[in-house]
DNA sequence: AAATTGTGTTCAAAATAATGAACATAAGTT
DNA sequence: AACTTATGTTCATTATTTTGAACACAATTT
């Protein structure tokens, strides 16, 4: 990428340093955003610079748009803006467009044994996915996943019975009324404890970046 | 050029970079979730480099994290693996695997007259795109909500009981086992018909497209 | 009004991220 | 073994980010 130095301004990144790019997409604008947060938060350049350690010039022309920042650098100012750093980039993407829900007579998956049983009752899927079921497992049923993609989330209520949660290496048990909300990047596996069948609700959100 | 080149591990940015920084949180090391992901849609050095029009070499450097990349590299990378860009950054950030909600912690939402309870099980996003609940409701109980906002979509599961929805102009009854959706776009209001309490779920997509 | 202060922008210099070519190493072929 | 091939790392150079100081401008104070 053989870039010529443009004379007139100093650096003109967002004119220039993507071009060639797929012109339909580009990389988040965080200037805008990162100027949000500073004037929410009442601070000056000067003040951001030395809550952040980022030279206020930079600062300036981050939020200009006028510079590609670093990773170090996006961080320090997220630190300083006690804003999640992932937050920041995300605001600009494109938000989640909501796709309509057909009427579906609730498709029905179960364990081999039948001993679980997983109504599904909805899906939905566009930047990140999420599906949640109703939950039905006599004593000694078992529900085995692989892993869901890295950052997915897996959110339980057990309205009823006793529940074995293993993810990773971590389990807990899980009683009537209680909700267990876990990372499911890595096998995991359901089991109803029994005696009487365990009944419950799960939300799953695939690939999201929600850290509770 | 004031390089300092030390023979043996030319890691000036992981070592250095940092030095100086809060050092009990630090920038998310994207190396490894990278590297894994490249792995996983089988592509080499080259390739990635020729998809994302990254170099390879500095790929190189930015798997083993000894370069901080700029948000247009990183953002490139993203695209080439078709992974959303705030996955990619959020993978290294330490999450807490489980969080448990004990019977009591759950939060709560009741009608005036106690008829309509509601659990608040989940709240997803930022801009709280999603949320999801357990309701019961005794004979007569009722919830009133507002608009949710165009596009919103409510969900709707009746585990037992009977339930009327009452949205916009329009009305349905649920029986047990049955799900519904509906917009939520204009008041609606839910109304437990008894005689055995209604009990169910529900999912709520708000649609945040909207600016307040 | 003149001086001072506060705030954001631009400049030259320094630090470093990104590039392409050369190198290293391992795996597979002849 | 010697020769390719495939893959990742390192090197020298170039392109850019980042910095600190100087600058411009507005708002406030004297």
């Amino acid at each position: 990428m053989q870039q010529k130095k443009d004379a007139s301004s100093s650096s003109s990144f967002a004119r220039d340093a993507f071009v060639g790019q797929n012109t339909s997409d580009r990389p988040p604008l965080v200037g805008k955003e990162i100027q949000r947060l500073r004037q929410e938060h009442q601070l000056t350049l000067d003040e951001l610079a030395s809550k952040s350690g980022v030279s206020k010039s930079i600062l300036s022309q981050i939020e200009r748009d006028h510079s590609n920042p670093t990773l170090s650098t996006i961080w320090r100012i997220s630190q300083a803006l006690k804003q999640p750093l992932v937050d920041m980039l995300s605001s600009g993407e494109e938000k989640p467009r909501f796709e309509h829900l057909k009427v579906n007579e609730t498709p029905v998956v179960s364990s081999t044994d039948g001993k679980f049983v997983l109504k599904i009752l909805g899906t939905l899927g566009t930047v990140s996915t999420l599906q949640w079921y109703e939950f039905k497992a006599e004593e000694g049923g078992i529900l085995e996943s692989e892993s869901h993609g890295s950052g997915s989330l897996e959110n339980l209520t057990l309205v009823s019975g006793k529940l074995l949660v293993i993810s990773g290496t971590e389990s807990r048990e899980l009683i009537s009324g209680e909700t267990l909300r876990f990372l499911t990047d890595s096998p995991h596996r359901l089991e109803s404890l029994g005696p009487e069948p365990a009944h419950g609700f799960m939300v799953n959100l695939l690939n999201s970046n929600e850290s509770f």
